[in-house]
DNA sequence: TTGTAGGCGTTATCAC
DNA sequence: GTGATAACGCCTACAA
């Protein structure tokens, strides 16, 4: 087994200092020209790769992101991640990840860990548990230590950092206004459970739709769904008692479950009901009709939120005492399929 | 702002030595009462924590894992992830995500930025480049080092170290079986290009089923998949010349399409032709008809993963000549939904 | 041109 | 009981 070598190694092989070394491989104008060559040469025999945790301590930089989402297995954090992952490594970063699992607590546990020297800032989502409590203390604690911190999506307004969203509000409005003009007049909202703020945004630009183009509002239209797993009878016992011609849905697996429901009862998508989702994940795409749906953009916005926290940790003042601290908001835009008529 | 307190910074508030501070905090019985006392509360008031790095420095133990996986989109790796992630953090150790996106030159950088010192292990799956170009030196390299490596699903037999698989042949052979108990004698193989193990074992399964149950094998039932996105018009062009009753697909993707090509020829699923897939996701579940289909159960795979590593990290003797690897195979099961006679 | 020394934050050993 | 010292691996200002 070769073990990892270090420069104290290799002074001691070669028989000169540790500094000698270390200035030799930096290519350094101190260093003599034979000196150089012998290190060089024997630091790639031997394949001699600094160690990142010595740097780390010295540089007080890790080069690593904490990223603490609610959820992995959910399309839409998945395309986050994936676009934080991609902008981060070309940037010499690497990320850790954390799944706050929907809860206070481990969101909680996971940023005091990770906050103790093991990152350079954080990309984060809010959990439902902290948004449902309100409790933002471990946040402030994180950005009161001078720690740069990106919230994204589920965001607080509690908390002064950088931010990016989606317009949400908007996104919905386009997508119920789309139906309007479509002839549609009786459109449902599922949607779920208010603690969330994206929920709360979609709701509002689907209200303001109908309202802007003179439909009523109905609340027997409007579901909200608990944030459990087997929620799919309250769903269908839903659809079975309205009688409607179009449904928004806060995201694609309910849009999916909507259009089983309604084909189940012998109905048309999108002849008789049309219907669109949140999320333009693989789902719409291979749904049966395929999903029109709002696509959030979510690698778009993986990107911008790690460039915002790789700008901030990287600045040339990090600790400044007022910093302008922005709010990208990434447009949605709608993806037309089969769900809807084109 | 409230900067990161020290050791060093308590020591010099209270006029005490850094030692003293250290061992008062760790409550050693060297101590008075008296100065652990008054150092623990001053530790308290100012939140001392621990610098993780510093700790990693000294024990050599960084509690991080690295995790290599071609890509995070897809549903598998993703429950995988999610197991490992699981597990991991239960144990104390914090998860370093790296995507190779199926590539040989990405996989091998990001395990080289890994392997200097900020993980004490590996999980991965290869990458379709590295099984293409049948290179492992650099797996090689990191188990030299003593780094302990997990693969998983994606592995190689080049390599000597722990693995977790699931009985791909096994799998594909009860689903093909299925089919033909049900009656069917005409079943199609979707499947990728050889290069991933996974699907060479799949399809084996497929043809001994074939075999056992005396049914002819046909290539022409057989469709091997370009690993590019918009394959799609292959496999539709397929499903028009072929006439088959039952079709297994080696992911869950395939299956959703190849059911909806066949919808669209006017045949019924699954009265003319029964579908099978792998991959037991959400497609399965909200497809119409709902899929049938061979659960890989990730996440137990990548807590089994995650439980081989840190049992490896933390083994007595982690150096010892010739250690006994495991392979740890995860019996994958069929779930039966509407996709199929039941 | 090379080497020494101090420091990043922590812990462990040993001396006082 | 307390503190000095060395060490983990690296870097760098300064001394020789």
């Amino acid at each position: 087994m070769k073990r990892k070598i270090t420069l104290k190694d290799i002074a001691r092989e070669l028989d000169v200092s540790i500094s000698t070394v270390s200035k030799a491989l930096k290519n350094s104008e101190e260093i003599s020209r034979d000196t150089k060559e012998k290190v060089q040469a024997f630091a790639k025999l031997y394949n001699y790769r600094p160690n990142n945790i010595a740097i780390s301590l010295k540089n007080k930089r890790t080069k690593n992101i904490g990223v603490i989402i609610p959820d992995i297995v959910h399309h839409f954090f998945t395309t986050v991640f994936r676009g934080i992952e991609k902008f981060a490594n070309a940037r010499g970063y690497n990320v850790i990840v954390c799944i706050s699992d929907e809860s206070f607590d481990k969101e909680v546990i996971n940023m005091e860990m990770l906050a103790n020297g093991s990152i350079d800032g954080f990309i984060m989502a809010l959990s439902a548990g902290t948004q449902l409590k309100n409790d933002y203390n471990h946040l402030r604690e994180v950005t009161d230590q001078g720690i740069p911190l990106v919230l994204f999506d589920r965001v607080t307004d509690e908390i002064a950092c950088d931010k990016v969203v989606i317009n949400d509000t908007e996104a919905a409005y386009m997508a119920v206004e789309k139906m309007i003009k479509d002839g549609r007049k009786r459109i449902a909202l599922v949607t779920t459970e208010g603690h969330f703020n994206v929920s709360v945004k979609r709701a509002e630009g689907y209200y303001k739709a109908l309202k802007d183009h003179k439909l009523p509002v109905d609340e027997d239209l409007v579901l909200t769904l608990p944030n459990t797993y087997d929620n799919e009878g309250i769903s269908k016992a839903f659809f079975e008692k309205i009688d409607i011609d179009g449904v928004l849905c806060v995201n694609e697996i309910y849009a999916v479950r909507s259009i089983r429901h309604l084909q189940d009862q012998g109905k048309k998508v999108p002849e008789d009901v049309a219907v669109i989702g949140f999320t333009d994940g693989i789902l719409s795409k291979l749904a049966n009709p395929s999903l029109t749906s709002v696509a959030q953009h979510g690698e778009r916005m993986g990107e911008m939120a790690a460039q915002l926290l790789i700008e901030r940790i990287e600045a040339e003042n990090p600790y400044e005492k007022d910093p302008v601290y922005r709010t990208e908001v990434i447009k949605a835009s709608i993806v037309e399929r089969e769900s809807t008529n084109n």
